[in-house]
DNA sequence: TATTGTTATACTCTATAACTATA
DNA sequence: TATAGTTATAGAGTATAACAATA
C-alpha cells in the first residue's frame, strides 16, 4: 500500500516533464484528436453515427451528385472502404445512389431530405461539443489552432 | 470522358470551400495526424516499430521502473492492450520485466542498452520527419501549434 | 488499357470482460 | 474488496487485391 501510494504520486498531472512524446507534434495531434473522438458518439441523439459516416454524409450534402470515387478522394480513404459507409447511409434513408447519364459505371450520390436534416442536427451537436472542448483556449487561440491545422493540411493536399 | 473531366475539375486543390468538415477542429486534427502517421514506419531504418510501440518504449526509457498500469495510464490506453506491446518490446530485447520487492503483483519495466539506443535512433528519425512535414509552416507557427495542442491536452488531462 | 463500383480478405488498433495472484 | 498483469474475444477501421461492367 505504501509503495502503491508512491507510484500514484508519480502520476504527474497535465503534461509530464519526463515524457519525451510531448515534444512530438504527431503525438500531440493524436492525443488531441482523441479528445474529440471519445465524445463523438455520446453527444449525438437519436441514431449516433461514427465519424467516417458523418464525414461522408457531410460531403454528399455539400456536393450533391458527387461520385463514390471522388468522395473517397475527398475523404482520403479507399473506394473499397467507402462502399459499406454508403450502404449504411442508404439503408438509413439518408442518401440515394442515382445513375449518371453518359457513364453507366458511375452512380452519383444525393442526400434525401432526411439526410440533410440528419446532417444539420449532427453538425450542430458536434459544433457544440467542439465549443465545449475548446473552451479551455481563448477564442483567439482556437481560431489560430484551426488556421494552423488548415494551413498544414492545405500544404500537403494530395499526399494522403 | 467529357463528364469525367467535368468531375475531375471539381476536385478542388487544398481546402475545398464546399467542404463543411474543414470547419471542424476534430476533423482537421485527424487529417493532420494522418500526415505524420502515414510516414511513421517508412522513415525508420532497420526494424520499424509502430507508433504505440515507440510510445511505450519512450516512456520506459524516460521513466525506468515504470509499471505497466502506470504506463497504460500515461499512454491513455487499457492495461490489457499494453501486454502485447510490452511482449513485442521484450522479444526484441529492448526492455525487461523485473519484479518489484514488496509487491509481487507488480513487474517494473526497464530499458536495455539496446532499447535506449533504439529509442534514440527512432526519435531522431521521427524528429527529422516532423521537421520535414512542418517545414510548410514558419518556425513561429510550428512552435505555436505545438503549444496550443499541449495547452489543450493539459487542460483535459485525465479525461482520456 | 483504364476507371467505377464492388467483394473478399486480412491486418491493425482498441475496448470489454473475466481470470489469477496478490494486496 | 481492490489492484496488477494477463487472456480471450469482439468490434472498429482501413488497406490490398481481384473482379465485372463500362469507358
Amino acid at each position: 500500500m505504501e509503495r502503491a501510494a508512491w507510484r500514484r504520486d508519480n502520476d504527474v498531472p497535465g503534461i509530464a516533464e519526463d515524457n519525451p512524446l510531448d515534444a512530438l507534434v504527431g503525438y500531440n495531434l493524436k492525443r488531441s484528436y482523441m479528445l474529440f473522438r471519445s465524445t463523438f458518439l455520446s453527444v449525438q441523439q437519436d441514431t449516433p453515427i461514427p465519424p467516417r459516416v458523418f464525414s461522408a454524409l457531410a460531403i454528399v450534402v455539400a456536393q450533391p451528385g458527387v461520385t463514390q470515387s471522388n468522395l473517397a478522394r475527398t475523404l482520403g480513404i479507399e473506394r473499397s472502404g467507402l462502399v459499406a459507409i454508403i450502404d449504411e447511409l442508404q439503408r438509413s434513408g439518408w442518401l440515394e445512389r442515382a445513375p449518371v447519364p453518359g457513364d453507366r459505371r458511375v452512380q452519383a450520390l444525393f442526400p434525401t431530405p432526411a439526410g440533410k436534416a440528419k446532417f444539420t442536427e449532427t453538425r450542430s451537436a458536434l459544433e457544440h461539443n467542439e465549443t465545449e472542448i475548446l473552451s479551455v483556449l481563448t477564442p483567439s487561440e482556437t481560431k489560430s489552432l484551426l488556421a494552423l491545422l488548415q494551413k498544414l493540411r492545405a500544404a500537403h493536399a494530395g499526399e494522403e
